[in-house]
DNA sequence: TAAGCTATATGCGACGCACATATAGATGGG
DNA sequence: CCCATCTATATGTGCGTCGCATATAGCTTA
């Protein structure tokens, strides 16, 4: 019942994953996103191709075929300039947040145990 | 651009407001809401009544009529066992997620430190 | 009596996802 | 050789949570 949906990580995290400079391109940054644990269920492919497509119309990002390699085609992502502006801005915001989160957890921490 | 949305935290905020039993109609708890600086921008009062009333739907709050003051009906909540268990749940929810995104904050910072 | 505050409520639409499904190239086993 | 499976990208659809607008109505004050 109490679940809580990520509430706009993805495109951070990506912004962040391929701000890390390693080989990016979708089906690995979905493997890499789930490993970080910032979710918590799986991350579902369709939101990471979205968000992507949605970054490079927004020139946070830019992206190229990669037919080198064996089986399918990948689309390689690269973060811009721009990009690391946007993750800069989500990081001061992520914070403010998280800082009230941990805030009203310790509020509500204290109420729960006066009973 | 970047903004950030409340993510399900109105619900959370409202069951931790009536747990300290105060008066609690929806009005005054849109002002004590916002008066906390969960969320960035002021809450919208149609998103509390209609917490308030699912959240009545749901056995975590019941509600009453309070026809004595001045000014125009209130209805006034009040939080039930259901609500104090599942206020408890939200709390171990947002705790992981607000550690989450701390750490991610860390990360990212680190990264963007670089250069 | 008109404006403004208190108080509750609904309509509508956008955005970000969850779940399902489609496609297709490559690879390995029976 | 063909079927299953893995890799990889992509779209369709629907739902929940708001954001913004609007409606109503009682009471207060100028």
């Amino acid at each position: 019942m109490v679940a809580g949906r990520l509430s706009r990580l993805i495109e951070p995290a990506l912004l962040y994953l391929l701000g890390k400079g390693e080989a990016a391109h979708g089906y690995d940054l979905l493997a890499r996103l789930n490993a970080m644990g910032l979710t918590e269920t799986q991350v579902d492919p369709g939101a990471i191709y979205r968000a992507l497509r949605q970054l490079e119309a927004e020139g946070a990002v830019v992206s190229a075929w990669d037919t080198s390699g064996g089986g399918p085609a990948r689309r390689n992502y690269e973060l811009t300039d721009l990009g690391r502006a946007r993750l800069a801005s989500w990081v001061t915001v992520i914070a403010r947040r998280a800082e009230a989160m941990s805030a009203f957890v310790d509020d509500a921490r204290r109420l729960l145990d006066e009973n």
